[in-house]
DNA sequence: TATAAATCCTGTAGCAACTACAGGATCAAG
DNA sequence: CTTGATCCTGTAGTTGCTACAGGATTTATA
């Protein structure tokens, strides 16, 4: 059994999310020290890695949750596993497009813009009273 | 002079986000009338106007404070501004290879998800040791 | 004219997912 | 025995809104 410290540093994942998640009933309470410390295990440990893994996939927290159930729970459900990652992907691909469309209106924008000029071809457009 | 609800039908921007960027300091404060109501001018309108644009285009609140004040300065900064938005423009192009990173990630990992399969293929690679 | 519906006001709290203290207790090392 | 590291609880801040609660006016309808 280890301190927070530790399983912070090998799950990847910070003290004062860890005490987050803990206090959001992500992760279940661990067990204390008799001096009140929290003492984690190596599945504890594992957990979080879990969590960790989901986010920087992007997956919300709740879906990481949930996926974490899924992942402890006694049948794998790879039916709805699969149903929560396309779901996710499709939200990924429209912040991707969103994006692209996103970067062409601002390389429209500055491509007048050049220092000498007088008026700035960016700000009279932005001012411009035509809606998107 | 229109009241609160004709500035934000006129403008995009929501009643309660208008009240927001006064407190704010975003845009300044309206005129008042003699029962207390803001009272905005086509003036107003246009700096909502611009402040929604810059929002649509991704930029931080700050950064459309930024754009907005620019605009009505005396002289127009077209260096900063270009800037501004070519700064912006690396952010979303930042974002954009992430996300791209990001669907190719979850693709695989729900490659061999399917029906039928005992335990989850993509729940077994979360919960392996090995870090990203 | 009475009343209902729309609009406005202030002030506060909620969202997501943390992050950063403050203020204190305890522990390990030299 | 003191210094510094680590831990604890509890609260507030971040970003950019959004959603009330509870009340005052105003406008439209019967």
């Amino acid at each position: 059994m280890i301190a927070i410290g530790e399983a912070s540093r090998q799950s990847g994942v910070g003290i004062e999310t860890i005490r987050y998640y803990e206090r959001e009933g992500i992760v279940p309470k661990p067990e204390r020290a008799s001096n009140n410390r929290r003492l984690y295990s190596q599945r504890d440990v594992g957990r979080l890695r879990f969590l960790k893994k989901c986010r920087d996939l992007g997956f919300p927290l709740t879906d990481a949750k949930t996926l974490l159930d899924l992942s402890e729970g006694s049948s794998e459900d790879c039916q709805t596993v699969k149903e929560m990652a396309e779901l996710h992907v499709c939200n990924v691909r429209d912040k991707i497009k969103e994006l692209i469309r996103l970067e062409a209106a601002l390389n429209e924008l500055t491509a007048n813009c050049d220092s000498g000029n007088v008026s700035c071809p960016m700000l009279s457009q932005l001012r411009t009273t035509g809606s998107h």
